[in-house]
RNA sequence: GCCCCCAUCGUCCAGCGGCCUAGGACGCCUGCCUUUCACGCAGGUAACACGGGUUCGAAUCCCGUUGGGGGUGCCA
């Protein structure tokens, strides 16, 4: 958009516009997923539109296999925009005009300390820590070395009225000149932010609360710049871990895509997301997304950060893959059990689609997320199967006349009807003839583990010799 | 250090001065259902950080303390 049309499409401002605008840093955060998805919602509650804007100034982001990294999860989400991708790194021209006016109308001047010259001036001063306006009216002229540093005014105060937190009071005496142009000549995001979000017409701006501290920075350059309307400011609460720090990338699992491909669904993982923060007023949590677009209000949102509950996620994620037709499941299980770069833990070859599908209802039970599915299938498909130790110990070690019914069950699979029916029936018999619960042994012995699926269904896709083999060694091990 | 934000069950959310002997969800525990497990169902466990105000009345408003977090870059 050009500058031009700033004018315009402002005084046209019939309808709220927001902006997602992350820095393209390779991946999309959850975190970042959350504030996308608090700004569409509000976008789509209010009538209003989303706008996506790519805050590249710093050279080190502009490459374009990281702008895929957000557009890509944000669709898979559902989380759409009206306009853009729009690119701050584009835009640089009337940052650099910006910064030109600034410079021209006294509100900017050129500095060329070092952070560490900054420093030591300010240590041998015995001020704090910071930049204290050392190049101030010392007509600096611009050079290679050279920033441009805004001149914060040296009293009075910056208010912010956030929709979430009320109002918000900055010092402008705790404000330090800061650098609104690197050395290389980029204009910094500060400037990137105000200048765009009024080229943009954004009404209002909804982030994470760590770019709290920075707001008033952006209100002073909008003031300096004398740019239209300020937008609306809402700050939302940060999402942490389990030691309530701020979600990092280094420490915590938080890439949106590598959830989705562990067998999170996008709707699940929207729906835990937006119950980060906000709650219904009716307490129905698990919903779809076009009532939580109803529901939502801006003014509802916490003020306290939220722990990113991977357990809370996996059961609303077996919720959702509960209610899907089954159908569905068995093609969104693929990537999960046969796809060519999956690790499954039997050989490709052995795999049949066929048992899958006909066993999958049960396994869509008990799954929360997708990657568990093997652990439901894996001993149909294997040649033998590995025991689990508390299994183990617990239906065979422990239980009674295990021998003589797994004696029992072997003779009967001799020459037993090879249906799902006539198996239960069979093992049934031993169970009654001794007196004893024969169920599970047989379980284990079959499938390695004493919880899964109902499985003489399963078991009649089997061959005979297989399933016999396996009764015999589990019975030589006893 | 300085600036800013925050504070209800272990966790997420409800509560916006009386409806609160604080509600829902996840987790955990018990029971029912079930020839395994899971689902489902019925119960249970567990919180207003602390201290002062204001008010007839405070989880709700104000102040302070404590605790937690964020920021403090020529990253965004």
């Amino acid at each position: 958009m050009a500058r031009s049309a700033r004018h315009l499409t402002s005084l046209l401002r019939v309808s709220t516009r927001v902006r997602f605008a992350p820095a393209p840093t390779g991946f999309l955060h959850v975190g970042s997923a959350r504030s996308a998805l608090f700004n569409w919602l509000y976008a789509r509650s209010t009538g209003g539109e989303m706008i996506l804007r790519i805050e590249d100034t710093d050279a080190a982001l502009r490459k374009p296999e990281f702008i895929d990294a957000i557009v890509k999860p944000l669709q898979t989400l559902g989380i759409t925009w009206d306009e853009g991708p729009y690119y701050q790194s584009q835009r640089k021209q009337f940052h650099v005009e910006a910064v030109e006016q600034l410079v021209e109308n006294g509100h900017a001047y050129f500095c060329n300390l070092t952070r560490d010259e900054a420093d030591a001036l300010a240590a041998e001063a015995g001020l704090p820590a910071g930049y204290h306006g050392w190049s101030r009216d010392k007509g600096i002229e611009d050079g290679p070395d050279c920033v441009v540093r805004f001149r914060t005014p040296d009293e009075g105060e910056v208010v912010i009225n956030d929709l979430i937190r009320g109002e918000v009071r900055f010092q402008c005496s705790e404000l330090e000149d800061f650098v609104i142009r690197r050395s290389d000549g980029s204009p910094t995001f500060l400037v990137a932010n105000a200048v765009d979000d009024a080229d943009m017409s954004i009404t209002h701006v909804i982030r994470g609360e760590d770019l709290l501290n920075t707001t008033p920075k952006v209100m002073l350059l909008w003031e300096a710049l004398d740019l239209d309307d300020k937008p609306e400011y809402a700050h939302l609460p940060l999402l942490v871990n389990e030691q309530r720090k701020k979600l990092s990338k280094r420490r915590d699992d938080v890439s949106l895509m590598d959830f989705l491909a562990q067998g999170y669904l996008p709707q699940a993982m929207v729906n835990h997301l937006a119950l980060l923060g906000w709650g219904p007023p009716d307490e129905k949590e698990i919903r779809p997304i076009e009532e939580i677009i109803e529901l939502f209000k801006l003014e509802n949102v916490n003020k306290g950060s939220a722990f990113f509950d991977t357990v809370k996620l996996d059961h609303i994620n077996g919720e959702y893959i509960r209610a899907l037709p089954v159908d569905d499941f068995v093609s969104m299980a693929e990537p999960f059990v046969y796809a060519v770069d999956t690790e499954v833990p039997w050989e490709r070859e052995q795999y049949r689609p066929e048992v899958f599908a006909f066993i999958a209802h049960e396994v869509q039970q008990r799954v929360n997320v997708m990657r568990e599915i093997p652990n439901f299938i894996d001993w149909l498909f294997v040649d033998e199967v590995s025991y689990n130790e508390r299994a183990w110990k617990k239906a065979m070690e422990k239980g009674k006349q295990v021998p003589e019914i797994l004696d029992g069950i072997i003779e009967r699979f001799t020459d037993v009807d090879w249906t799902a029916e006539a198996l239960n029936g069979a093992v049934s018999a031993v169970g009654d003839e001794l007196g004893a619960r024969s169920q599970v042994p047989a379980r284990v012995a079959i499938t390695g583990t004493n919880a899964g699926i109902p499985m003489w269904d399963a078991v009649s896709m089997l061959d005979r010799d297989v399933v016999l083999r396996r009764l015999r060694k589990a019975r030589s091990l006893l």
